[in-house]
DNA sequence: AGCACATAGTGAGTGTGCGTCACGATCTCG
DNA sequence: CGAGATCGTGACGCACACTCACTATGTGCT
């Protein structure tokens, strides 16, 4: 029957789960760099300079755990937080040269990483794997998941 | 070139790992359980009754950080601690009858994610997927990814 | 203008997970 | 029997996430 298919497959896909989050862990490490942390790194990447309140609605986590976070990363030298040019209750958190070079050395590891996955596999296998991946996503979010869990309906 | 479709590829597993972690995170929660927690009674499962030095090789944790899960499970009733019948240091641990009801709840829980996942997909994309799934992750393996990774070459 | 209310960020305190180090109790082996 | 390994835990530190209380500030309404 399907339904041992089926939890065979789960099992993988919940083992390719653990490995990337062990590899991810352990490399980020390497840099001084917290899980959390290089999470709002990304984001900031992605969205420019921004306020703390913007980066907690982004990360889906309260203000306060922000504070946390950029506490370190300045700590550590990967970004700074500026007087808001407009508002004098925010601040602005923008990159240092070295947090922008960081986000950048790390943007090239996921291509050698998106490489060490799918380099050189044959062009049906490729695209059925992207096409299911796909589709159990959309699953997902069918289900009601989703990355930025914060909305609510008003 | 291939390149963007491999990050793209990329970005679907990782929102795949965002995704299942949220969604396990929180079926756990309600039951008054964390994700470590569970990872523990999930081992203790197919293991039956441990020492909490087994447990904390077979988690590929420290035995303190065992002792703090195994203080949280006990304290909620999920298992019991109790004294080796041959070394006396060492400590059993056990489901309770909760603990192993909630468990075997899992299970089923875990089938029925699965077919929210396959259920009703085609014969082909099925097992094109779950090819490529394996692929993937003998490439990890490949690359030196372990599960458990605390093992060292002698 | 003035006051009520919302918002930005932070201090304080809590809970969980993980680690190391020091330690007592115990096993094991020469 | 005594040296050394092993089992579990107390003490302590760090990261992360939360809530609550609070200050300083912005906004809007009358």
């Amino acid at each position: 029957m399907a339904e041992q298919r089926h939890l065979a497959a789960l099992d993988r896909v919940l083992e390719l789960v653990v490995l990337l989050n062990k590899d991810m862990t352990e490399s980020l490490a390497k840099e001084g760099l917290t899980p959390s942390r290089t999470t709002l790194l990304w984001l900031l990447r992605s969205t420019g300079p921004s306020t703390q309140r913007a980066l907690a609605d982004g990360l889906g986590v309260s203000a306060r755990t922000v504070t946390g976070l950029v506490d370190g990363l300045e700590a550590t030298g990967f970004v700074t937080r500026r007087p808001h040019p407009t508002d004098r209750r925010a601040l602005l958190v923008s990159f240092t040269e070295r947090g922008a070079a960081v986000v950048a050395a790390m943007e090239q590891e996921q291509a050698g990483f998106a490489d060490l996955l799918f380099g050189g596999m044959s062009e049906d296998r490729f695209e059925c794997l992207h096409a299911g991946l796909g589709e159990i996503v959309d699953r997902l979010r069918a289900a009601g998941l989703t990355t930025t869990p914060g909305e609510e309906p008003s």
